[in-house]
RNA sequence: GGGCGUAUAGCUCAGUUGGCUAGAGCGCUGCCUUCACACGGCAGAGGUCCGCAGUUCGAGUCUGCGUACGCCCA
């Protein structure tokens, strides 16, 4: 469907009571209806404009954060359409992954046990515990089926909220992440990594989150201040130094001294040169370990030296690969210490030590372990508490683990400084709205120290498309991992066999293995440009949509999704995923803290579209500079209620006057640009023209901020006309509207009329990005089609019809009828009350200007008698005469 | 520790190459209800533009140094 000029409709229709009350319901029902938002499929890569959507996570709850960042794109989305382009705009569903896998545990009350067999039977609990050691073991495939089921629920809650808030999204293209084409996609991407090594499998310590089980990524983490505390635990000199006085380390997880592999000092620091390359045993295990320096080591932490152990944090995975240390892991994928003594104990002693410790959770370890250091006496003095970062899984609770196990990676720059250098240059291409934004992408690539760990642990995603041979021994062989076709995609490998291959050699000796990870949500949704484009599936639809033309996304997840997806885009395309970037802000709650659901500051949006109105709603969000955090404020929607009401009021007075043109002539067979020339040729009047001229400038103004996706901007600026032209234009304006009745329209009253439709039809296009429900209803009840179809305004059309009008006619104008206002206020008269005399002083440049308006101040003003005077500056006296009761 | 952003009326915010006698809305106060709008209109009060120093004829705006808050990264 393309736009069209605006065409009026033979007879105008108002309401005689305009109400914003179920315009909602009644414009979305029409959109649908018309197709008006229908992307046409045949148009060029010039005309389109597509928009990468982020697909929310529906398992998240609803939240005025979605309802705030989706209506920025779709207001640049309507921007863009009444420009003239063919917008692409999808809606997507990001379902894969943790997030729902979590959902759904807590919802159901049911856990995955990939070794239970399927029940086709399963039925959850009636009432879900939440308790987590409670929760039902259930098969992958029941607990897939029970994600499906409830995502349903979760899209459909999702849909209907964007819907009532009128996103312009072409709701046939949505898709999915965990759809079949989105599996195809994401599977199809990673054999290509694959093939052109990009991506890798390696045995290595990874961080690993105990309460899912699954390794994390390095975009995943985040610090949180916890309380920990030091303890001084005694090493004691062996070999060479033996005798020595003991060397005291501070360490804030005394349970890993069973997993010390050597102690670390920094070179330089003048305490510890002698003993460098010496040895020391541990405290209770007596195991020997070297001493040895590295930079890392920080001096003036605790005693400046430090153990380390496999593993308690990246530091030690740093400093066990720098110093080639041995691998002493003893913390399983449980969390959990292992069952029985490592071998590295050589002692009855130190075994029988550990079975202290052994399967217990960390918290548990190190209390046993303290007592046992205090037994030996190598605990020294009091335990200090500190409060110190630890490092967390983003969505997790418990501290993660490093755990070592083979994980799948995609090279991402971390470790190529090369590939890093390219990411940085391709990220400096982007056109960044906010432009500063483009700082916490290089800071993000800049600091990456590993590649992209991508496999995960757990059950409802997308599996990676491989099996492994196994050996005579019914070994994995990772080395050489049996691939998927492209064409068979998307495959289950633990349900599917490999090419070659029947089900009865699935983990028998000389036979195969599916791999059991799944991939990262990030994989798959890294994607999200080839999946809605649809890369390899519609060929004409991808050349016409990709690369995209903007990915709206939050600030937070740069350093994720954006990243992500240029990464994936580089290696498939060798291009950006898209040419222009627009970051959302925060939404703060009123003590400027930000929402979220672990806060329980998060505000529910439903009602709020019921009481404020979605273009109230809307209003809110366009106010925000992009990028900027934004306090939640209820009186803003309220404020966008009113605009909304006065749009209403102030289109059913100006289209009361009557045609423009005046003549009522408006024979079918008379062209539209004709009745358009006629009408805007009626323009004459200076005031009249003073207006469009400024109209003009407005709508440039617009213009340019929204081409540069500064939306609130445009809104601004519209608002700043708006009142003015309702509290002073419309009133100035309106005694010549009307005429005289029963007498042909005279040339100032068709100039009049025109005008206002002129204002009108420019204003409605104007605040229709923001206002959709309201100015569809308004431009209903006088032009043909959908005003969301309609062109956007040309500045240089209005400033031709403008001619040399003179927008300061306009501003004296006002300002001399505010004075007379303000006369009539102070002498507390009705508003309708006359002024008998007024005289108006000012400058005799100003007051020429002025003449050509008085007719109209004098009529808005009800002044009988207008006087002027020359002066330095405006100055208006007035009488007012007592009304006579 | 490094980077980025913000700081203007009681509140939320505009203020685009330096020209400001600093604006808007909300809130507050007063007035106005037949004739678009009481889900309203009109008017009014309200500010050391975070601090200090500098550049300039001129600084809310530019520069430097601070302070506070927020975010990103280590």
């Amino acid at each position: 469907m393309p736009s069209t000029s605006p065409t009026p409709r033979p007879t105008r229709s108002v309401p005689p009571k305009p109400s914003l009350d179920g315009l909602e319901a009644q414009w979305s029902a029409h959109w649908e209806e018309q197709g008006t938002y229908r992307f046409d499929r045949s148009a060029s890569r010039a005309e389109v404009f597509s928009i990468d959507t982020p697909p929310p996570t529906v398992s998240g709850s609803l939240h005025v954060g979605h309802v705030f960042s989706y209506t920025h794109t779709d207001i640049i989305a309507r921007y863009q359409r009444m420009a003239g382009r063919e917008v692409f705009y999808p809606m997507g569903w990001d379902d894969n992954g943790l997030p729902t896998e979590r959902r759904v545990e807590n919802y159901f009350g049911v856990l995955c046990e990939p070794s239970l067999p399927y029940d086709p039977d399963f039925t959850p609990p009636e009432t879900a515990t939440s308790e987590r050691r409670d929760f039902v073991p259930t098969s992958r495939q029941n607990f897939i089926e029970l994600c499906e089921q409830l995502l349903v629920i979760d899209e459909a809650a999702f849909e209907t909220l964007f819907r009532q808030l009128g996103l312009s999204v072409d709701w046939s293209m949505t898709y999915s992440t965990i759809s079949s084409s989105s599996r195809r996609a994401s599977q199809r991407a990673f054999l290509r990594n694959l093939a052109r090594g990009e991506a890798y499998s390696m045995e290595a310590p990874s961080l690993w989150d105990v309460t899912f089980q699954t390794a994390v990524a390095q975009a995943e983490l985040e610090d949180r201040e916890r309380p920990g505390a030091y303890h001084q635990l005694a090493f004691h000199p062996s070999g060479t130094a033996l005798g020595g006085p003991d060397v005291l380390i501070d360490t804030t997880r005394p349970e890993l001294v069973v997993s010390c592999v050597a102690l670390v000092a920094h070179p330089s620091d003048e305490r510890y040169q002698s003993l460098f390359g010496s040895t020391v045993t541990t405290p209770v295990f007596g195991v020997e370990v070297p001493v040895l320096a590295h930079e890392l080591a920080e001096p003036d932490k605790g005693t400046g030296v430090a153990m380390i152990c496999t593993f308690g944090d990246t530091t030690d995975v740093t400093w066990w690969r720098e110093l080639n240390l041995p691998a002493r892991a003893v913390i399983g994928r449980d969390g959990r210490f292992a069952a029985d003594a490592p071998v590295w104990l050589s002692t009855d002693s130190g075994r029988e030590a550990y079975s202290r410790i052994a399967r217990k959770a960390a918290g548990g370890a190190r209390e046993q372990m303290v007592q046992m250091l205090r037994d030996s006496g190598e605990l020294l003095g009091e335990i200090r508490p500190i409060q110190h970062p630890v490092k967390f899984y983003e969505k997790g609770d418990k501290p993660l683990e490093i755990v070592t196990s083979r994980q799948w990676y995609i090279r991402n720059g971390g470790r190529s400084d090369e590939l890093k250098a390219e990411l940085l240059s391709v990220g400096n291409d982007l056109a960044w709205h906010p432009d500063y934004m483009r700082h916490r992408y290089e800071n993000w690539v800049g600091g990456l120290n590993g590649d992209w760990l991508v496999s995960r642990q757990r059950y409802f995603g997308v599996p990676f498309p491989l099996w492994y041979h196994l050996d005579a021994e019914a070994q994995p062989l990772y080395d050489n991992p049996i691939t998927a076709d492209e064409a068979a995609l998307p495959v289950d490998p633990q349900s599917q066999c490999p090419p070659g291959f029947t089900e009865e050699q699935r983990g028998a000796a000389g036979g195969f293995i599916g791999d059991p990870d799944v991939m990262d949500t990030w994989a798959t949704s890294s994607l999200t440009p080839q999946i809605s484009c649809q890369w390899e599936e519609n060929p004409d639809l991808f050349a016409a949509t990709f690369p995209m033309d903007m990915r709206p996304q939050g600030h937070d997840i740069i350093r994720t999704w954006l990243f992500s997806t240029v990464l994936r885009s580089e290696y498939e395309h060798d291009s950006l995923p898209w040419s222009n970037v627009a970051l959302s802000g925060w939404i703060l709650d009123p003590d400027r803290k930000k929402m979220s659901k672990s806060k329980g500051n998060v505000v529910v949006p439903t009602h709020l579209l019921e009481a404020h109105g979605a273009d109230g709603v809307r209003y809110w969000s366009g106010s925000a500079r992009p990028g900027t955090d934004t306090t939640f404020d209820e009186a803003q929607m309220k404020v966008g209620r009113r605009l909304s009401i006065k749009l209403l009021n102030a289109s059913k007075f100006a289209l009361s006057f009557g045609e423009g043109s005046g003549t009522g002539d408006s024979s079918e067979s008379e062209t539209q640009a004709t009745q358009t020339r006629a009408q805007t040729s009626a323009i004459t009047e200076p005031l009249d023209l003073a207006m469009v001229a400024t109209l003009a400038k407005l709508v440039a103004d617009a213009t340019a901020a929204f081409e540069s996706f500064d939306y609130a901007r445009a809104l601004e600026r519209t608002e700043q006309f708006f009142w003015p032209f309702c509290d002073d234009y419309l009133e100035l304006v309106k005694g010549r509207a009307y005429g005289t009745e029963g007498q042909e329209p005279s040339a100032a009253t068709q100039s009049a009329r025109a005008s206002l439709a002129l204002a009108l039809s420019t204003l409605h296009r104007l605040f229709a990005p923001f206002l959709p429900f309201t100015t569809e209803e308004v431009w209903s009840w006088w032009m043909e089609g959908s005003v969301h179809r309609a062109t956007w305004p040309d500045a240089a059309e209005l400033q031709q019809i403008a001619a040399d009008g003179n927008p300061a006619a306009l501003e004296i104008a006002a300002q001399v009828l505010s004075e007379l206002r303000g006369a009539k206020s102070a002498a507390k008269v009705r508003m309708g009350s006359p002024i008998q005399q007024a005289t108006v002083s000012d400058t005799s440049e100003r007051l020429a200007l002025f003449a050509t308006v008085a007719v109209d101040v004098a009529d808005a003003g009800k002044v009988e008698e207008l006087l002027t005077a020359t002066a330095d500056t405006l100055l208006v006296e007035t009488r007012i005469e007592p009304p006579t009761a």
